[in-house]
DNA sequence: TGCATTTGTTTAACATGATAAGTATTATAG
DNA sequence: CTATAATACTTATCATGTTAAACAAATGCA
């Protein structure tokens, strides 16, 4: 049998572990996530978006979604806006708050994301990207 | 600001995702959880190991690695001797079921993760699985 | 020897991951 | 129209992730 430390499922792991050790102390100071930062960034991104288009942009479960949104909210730092054609499907966006404590916290973690780039090396990283990408389209491809 | 979608935790995130969805209905098939299976697999690898060892090795923090041992010890599949130089370390292994249900489950996910060989192609998963070692190894280094 | 400190593991508390089931709303066949 | 199915979320349940605190056994040192 293949080595076990040869299984890709835990290397991905453990990269991902490593860049994320680095952003979730300073998450934390600010009382957030990482999976509740992921939605505040897709909003930013989206400038709004319904619950399951959200749920894609940041990679989470709908259930584990619904959650995180419950607890935004109540923090304010999201507000729903009904879509009057279908009551189903809220649009969600940030509250001036939200943008606020994003503003506050994107640079800085951008300036740990550059660390880890002059560590590792723009080369290198494109390389990695390109890579994760491939793989994730071609197993997506054959299913 | 960087563009989201670049985000290397996220594809790291979701190149394991597209991985482990291939496994993970089988191992569900058989009651056990990925990590329940990284356990097991790490105790096959090393013949027995101490909580801490095992923790490491199965990439778990310990105390989602104690709550995993409790419910595989309730099912018989491992078990525990205690170490008389040290009465906090216990070594655990697997137990003879433990093994069955190892034997029964590893050949049928090699199986699945050849399939993965084949499309994506041993040359591209080599070169990923140096990248991210590589990039493992630069992170912890340089803390 | 006695006691503070360190080490290995477990508990506790809260948040998310994963699957199944439930609910409300909209679309659709007949 | 209307019963039915499909859609978009939400709940429920159990397992794990993450951090802090508790705990017991072992170690270091006065």
């Amino acid at each position: 049998m293949r080595d076990f430390k040869h299984s890709l499922p835990m290397e991905l792991m453990r990269a991902r572990e490593a860049a994320m050790s680095r952003f979730r102390p300073m998450l934390r100071d600010h009382g957030l996530t990482e999976q509740q930062w992921r939605v505040i960034r897709a909003l930013v991104d989206a400038g709004g978006a319904e619950v399951g288009e959200l749920a894609r942009k940041s990679c989470l479960l709908a259930p584990s979604l619904t959650r995180i949104l419950q607890h935004l909210e109540a923090r304010s730092l999201i507000k729903r806006t009904q879509n009057s054609t279908d009551n189903r499907r809220a649009i969600i966006s940030l509250t001036a708050r939200g943008r606020r404590l994003f503003n506050k916290i994107g640079p800085r973690l951008e300036s740990l994301y550059r660390v880890i780039e002059d560590e590792f090396g723009m080369e290198r990283l494109e390389a990695l990207y390109t890579l994760l990408a491939e793989f994730y389209e071609t197993l997506k491809a054959s299913r």
